[in-house]
DNA sequence: CAAAATTAATGAACATTGTTCATTAAACAA
DNA sequence: TTGTTTAATGAACAATGTTCATTAATTTTG
């Protein structure tokens, strides 16, 4: 009985490493049942015996992915001075994962969680990751002094629907047309919400 | 070859009226291009006649419904008082047109637009919306002191960026829960940009 | 160890997509 | 009326997700 979960665990495994390569190389357009099954070295058959359909598969990623860009996200932001800079510094680090990796923003923002059984629970995964990101220094930066915790919670918040907002344009719709103005253009805005107006 | 132009023209008519049909009733999911030729009185192979694919039909929908949402809006906010409090006044309209009108959104900002010609142009179409709607009170702000031009203009992309973001989060994930609490909640974050901090 | 029973892996098949193209039907010109 | 251009169409194809009965493998049992 042990040995059943162990194995069935195992292949599911390898249809979720399938799954994220895709996803990470190539984004959504790139998934398609025979195409994970491929690359899992199944045929697509097998996938619906570990698996209700494809989509719960693609959305069980998502925790994988959270995690790769937590911790993406922590180190290219280790240098900033914690509390309010460093929430900036997060904010913007969390934008550059996802142009980096615009496939994950199509999944996390995109794709849509329809009638999945822990839909609430991946849904929440995704809006509250910036939040989870900023605990820590929105502690240090409501303990010494500034800004109520409320008051920042507010604005972190704001600056979550910014970010996506602005990812959405940047990544979908092609404006603003660089990278360098996207970045400085967003930079400004975070700033100024970080800051209290600019 | 005058009436071949009209008649032509008549003809991509009522493909055109049979997509946006679909799109206001049950959004992109309903799109495919037999259910298009079905409401236009078409076999599906007539469509290729008059559009390149069904993308570009689709697409050109984008005109039609910015019109119809802007009418939508500037009807809503008429009663506003000119300048900054209409400002607030249109960036929520505009978030409620596509509370009503989720496929609208769906076509608007999540539908990428790849390699059709004229995709920059519909592109700016979409992320101008605001900014246009905003234009005869943001020179009344202007001109009646409190905010340099440039500085609106600033805050009112960052508004734009954050309406979309904050229609994605609600639209397609759920968060929040309910409208009153998006629209609240959203409600509180223009304030915020608009009178610059709260 | 061999036979039986359970479990895993698979290809055939179906429905639904977008798209192309040769053929039919219609409108028009001679 | 006949010939020609043009519009409308269904057949056909490839790719998609999904289901299911059938193989192949593995484990259990006598």
């Amino acid at each position: 009985m042990d040995k059943k979960q162990i194995q069935e665990e195992r292949t599911r495994g390898y249809f979720v490493e399938a799954t994220k390569n895709i996803l990470r190389s190539e984004g959504v357009k790139g998934i398609s049942v025979r195409s994970i099954a491929d690359a899992a070295g199944y045929s697509f058959a097998t996938l619906y015996n570990y698996f209700r359909d494809v989509r719960e598969l693609v959305f069980i990623c998502v925790g994988d992915f959270r995690q790769e860009a937590s911790e993406w996200i922590t180190q290219k932001t280790m240098a900033a001075k914690p509390g309010l800079p460093r929430i900036e510094a997060l904010a913007m680090a969390y934008a550059d994962y996802f142009v980096e990796y615009p496939g994950i923003f199509q999944l996390f923002f995109i794709e849509k969680l329809n009638e999945i059984s822990n839909s609430q629970q991946t849904a929440g995964l995704v809006y509250n990751f910036l939040s989870d990101l900023c605990t820590t220094d929105c502690e240090v930066a409501t303990v010494s002094g500034q800004l109520g915790n409320e008051e920042l919670k507010d604005r972190i918040e704001l600056i979550n629907n910014l970010v996506a907002g602005a990812l959405l344009f940047y990544l979908n719709r092609i404006s603003p047309p660089s990278y360098t103005d996207f970045r400085t253009s967003l930079q400004k805005q975070v700033a100024m919400i970080v800051q209290g107006k600019g």
